[in-house]
DNA sequence: AAACGTTTGATACACTTGTTTAATTCCCTC
DNA sequence: GAGGGAATTAAACAAGTGTATCAAACGTTT
């Protein structure tokens, strides 16, 4: 018990770099966030990453952790009502983990972040977090298509599902010059999951007659 | 004319350095290119960019030319055929812009990459590309969504249409790990500029007619 | 051909980055 | 309470950044 104080001492500033290296590469990516603001806001000396980690990479990998997102998948899978409806309430729950703030699963956002700004493990998180979460969302929309469309013409229509979704987060900066006053609290939030959701069925939906003419 | 000649070898540099920036920041991004390496590039000395320009940043600002991209609305505007040909005809063009190197137009992956990797001079940016082919695209789904809808949702749907085409961009050094032997060439980007334009004028109507049942 | 202003060049500066060092402090064990 | 290993600290390191300096080279003008 004694040494279990001791050893939740030092994980307890190791817990609070994870935490406050969650929030500077979130906000930063990877190149942009300092050892030294992470520090600060941990409030730990600057060797304290190096010395509970090994070295900055070392610290974001540790600061990933896919799990809710694949819970998120696997949750929506066990569901048995329609593949369109399955496909609204992903594009909702992705969302809210790709906007919320106030969701601590800072890792829909690594994800997104990644997408622009490759960074020595995004190799990790292809592999781990973006390929199945693609693989999820190809099988919903083969499911909703049929199999007259081809792969080529599938991947797209994952892209385009994505591409929608991604871009509120990546062009939050460009956005929020265009529209001031736009914030993304939870009833915006389902708005656009609504938009998103309804311009992408429809779309599906066409691209699906297009092929069964 | 001996004056032209003097001017002209200064001039000389001058162009090299902006067109190797042009490059460099492309490839780069902002704050990754670093000016050793655009005057490695352009053959030229270090100082050469802060005797010709003043600062890396105003060399930035210097390699920025939007023309071509509000050229590309302006030709457009001035067809006189239906919107959605015209929102069709937009969509190619932009992504021919984004996506193909051949064309020397890196403004528009300028303004792509701004939207994830906010620059000191992303307010110009804003200001006198994005912005205008924003309302560019604003006004097009306007005229064939109707006035029945919202501006809110009108501006969702601009951000479906530009979400979906930036994706291709942003989304390259992931997209590449997941499809490895998928590459932009003309083929490519007509393929992706017909799904966009389809799957985003179904969405459109559809989000036209659930305002007008 | 000489003098001038302009352009180039190698170098150094000031600063930031991630990382390392060595001394100190801490806390548990004996 | 003393000893000892683990954790923290301040300071420094090496590498990289954008920028500034100042002398040399260049081409044009007189």
């Amino acid at each position: 018990m004694i040494t279990e104080t001791k050893i939740n001492l030092s994980e307890q500033t190791r817990e609070r770099l994870l935490a406050a290296a969650r929030l500077v590469f979130s906000e930063n990516g990877f190149q942009n966030a300092t050892v030294r603001e992470i520090c600060r806001h941990a409030e730990v000396n600057i060797a304290a990453v190096n010395y509970h980690f090994s070295s900055k990479e070392a610290l974001f990998a540790a600061t990933l952790n896919f799990e809710p997102l694949l819970a998120l998948c696997n949750k929506i899978n066990q569901d048995s009502i329609c593949a369109q409806v399955r496909l609204l309430n992903f594009i909702h729950d992705f969302l809210i983990q790709l906007l919320d703030k106030k969701e601590c699963s800072v890792q829909c956002q690594f994800m997104a972040r990644e997408l622009a700004e490759p960074t020595p493990v995004l190799g990790k998180i292809v592999q781990e977090a973006i390929a199945p979460i693609h693989q999820f969302v190809a099988n919903l929309v083969r499911e909703i298509v049929g199999n007259k469309i081809s792969e080529a013409e599938l991947r797209r229509c994952v892209f385009s599902i994505f591409g929608q979704c991604v871009y509120y987060r990546h062009g939050q900066p460009v956005i929020q010059r265009l529209h001031p006053n736009l914030n993304y609290d939870h009833q915006e939030i389902k708005a656009i999951a609504k938009h998103i959701g309804e311009f992408s069925l429809a779309g599906l939906k066409q691209i699906a007659q297009n092929k069964c003419p």
